[in-house]
DNA sequence: GTGTAGTAGTTGCAATTAGAAACTATTGTT
DNA sequence: AACAATAGTTTCTAATTGCAACTACTACAC
């Protein structure tokens, strides 16, 4: 399998881009609207209640949304701040802590789902016909299930640190 | 078409984003590895390249990369440090610029290239067959085809502003 | 037990990033 | 000419981030 990608390909993963970019926008977009929770809250409320016994561990917060340590301290701190989340510290090992939902947070989960839901029909699935659906869904939950890369990415960078030509 | 989606499609959904997720987190990590700009440089040097004359307008740069006129300016401003692009007052309408690539530019991007391509064909192409690729490029055409909501989305909030529960 | 290394999570710090509004320069309209 | 609208930049301030230091706890050696 070589390397080079054709035009077709790089096409389709610029489609792929920009859909992401188009639907995200458009729901994020409705979520503000509404003045409910913001999708990456949103997310870590689900992450929580699909966890086993509804408690996610502060690790597994930051492996799950892909943050480093300190961020997933600061959004669970954020979250917890506004009473829709809690922390427990765990009896099994007792360093580790275990973010679980307050009623609050279920409510809020439960009055942005709708205009979620809503979302993504309307900007991604209504798009698709039903075979398609179904070949999007298998093709690309191969892509997903591949592992992540081990360290999360760094974005930043100081002025003047690197080159990208040369001199 | 009601508003309500199933959970096939929530599913597939998920499965979109965590694609996503996966291989651009792949191709970022790839390109800061071998020292090359990162994703949101290179779609901007792209965009450019692709422009009518290979000039664009901020305007035109905010909107394709969906950022405020601010951050348009800003991120021109990184690139322009670096001497990758340079910007050109317009002959028609002498309030506008235009950012063109410049040789060190146009470096970058062949440089960045080879890897991009290859972190498309592998975190992204191959998990794909070539019946799937077809269905996902015109499927999700149909998803990128459709307008972007008007302002770009909001994602900030002062804390203690808003509820997202009843009280 | 004690000692030491490693892990979970938080925090302080400095740098970066971002939105909003104010501002300059130019165009378009009347 | 007067006035409104547009393109782009800048200023101000707040939010976000990465990193390293730090605390608390666990695991393993001896």
């Amino acid at each position: 399998m070589p390397d080079r990608v054709s035009a077709h390909e790089v096409a389709t993963w610029r489609t792929f881009l920009t859909a992401h970019t188009r639907a995200v926008a458009w729901i994020e977009f409705e979520l503000e609207e509404h003045d409910l929770v913001p999708l990456e809250w949103y997310d870590l409320l689900v992450a929580i209640q699909l966890a086993p016994d509804h408690r996610l561990r502060m690790m597994d917060v930051a492996q799950s949304l892909l943050l480093t340590r300190s961020n997933a301290t600061r959004l669970v701190d954020k979250l917890e701040t506004r009473g829709l989340i809690r922390r427990n510290r765990l009896d099994v090992d007792r360093r580790g802590m275990a973010a679980v939902l307050t009623a609050a947070g279920r409510e809020a989960l439960r009055r942005a789902w709708p205009v979620y839901a809503q979302g993504i029909r309307r900007y991604f699935i209504s798009h698709l016909s039903r075979r398609e659906r179904q070949t999007v869904a298998s093709a690309l939950g191969k892509v997903a299930g591949q592992p992540q890369p081990s360290r999360p990415p760094r974005r930043r960078q100081k002025l003047g640190q690197r080159r990208w030509s040369h001199s």
